[in-house]
DNA sequence: TTACAAATAAGAATTATTACTATATAGTTT
DNA sequence: AAACTATATAGTAATAATTCTTATTTGTAA
């Protein structure tokens, strides 16, 4: 309780911090991210809030996502050409891509953590994040 | 010239192992894949194409780019939400991405070659690829 | 509590992706 | 070299994803 408190506070400082308006569409859309472990597509989300707020547009949830992203509350995943999805863990992790279910899987590895950026494109390129797309059939596909 | 040649018998073979005609198209969307080093999406092969053979379909090019796919002469491009965009590097290398301006930059680098797969995934998952993607600003973005 | 900038809903427009069907063609086979 | 047949193609239509427009509503700061 105390925790989601705290959420929900640092979600009011992010938004008073750029400018934006708390409304509850918004937080309502950060909350089902925030929550969320299947990298949700644009639909997904949509989908999900409609429960609550049957009103709302689909418009309100994509341009919500986008905005999330720009804040860095969420992070657009890297994908094979299917639907966009998003990512609430903005930490250092790694992700596994099913190729038959298309099912993302996060996972940590301090030795992939700590690669450095080869020399090679060093010069000129600023560098934001490096990360460890790792390609296969997750258990239930294999 | 000699080059030329044996890459278009390869193409040749390969298309005749898995049973597939030989059509000028098909060559055609290939060979301006082969050569194209920006990591096109189909409607961009599309456009290169329509030069030569002004009558093509979009339909041919997007069917055609699939089954190169399929049979391992190219390779769809892990992206982030914008068209899907495909790579004739088909051997072990990593990406760049600018977040700023879609451009995307092949490196290669061993020590990111050399990773081997992190034992929590490793019971019950498959693993096909593994390949480090860097994001960041380009020379000419920063 | 009022004014105003920003956000929303609704729907339309745009762009991307995929599917369908009649015709044409490559690669045989006769 | 003519005919055959399984694919492939062009042309177009359908579906899905993304973005824009406009009128209205709503947080927030004064």
């Amino acid at each position: 309780m105390k925790r989601l408190l705290e959420e929900k506070d640092a979600f009011h400082d992010k938004c008073r911090e750029r400018g934006l308006k708390l409304t509850p569409q918004r937080l309502a859309i950060y909350e089902a991210m925030r929550y969320s472990k299947e990298h949700p597509s644009i639909d997904m989300v949509y989908q999900k809030i409609k429960k609550k707020f049957p009103r709302i547009s689909f418009d309100t949830v994509y341009r919500t996502l986008i905005t999330l992203c720009d804040i860095g509350l969420v992070k657009p995943v890297e994908g094979y050409g299917y639907t966009r999805r998003f990512d609430p863990n903005t930490g250092q992790h790694h992700h596994f891509h099913c190729v038959k279910c298309q099912k993302i899987v996060d996972f940590y590895d301090q030795t992939y953590d700590r690669l450095t950026a080869p020399s090679k494109i060093a010069p000129g390129y600023k560098i934001l994040s490096k990360k460890v797309v790792v390609e296969g059939l997750c258990p239930d596909c294999s």
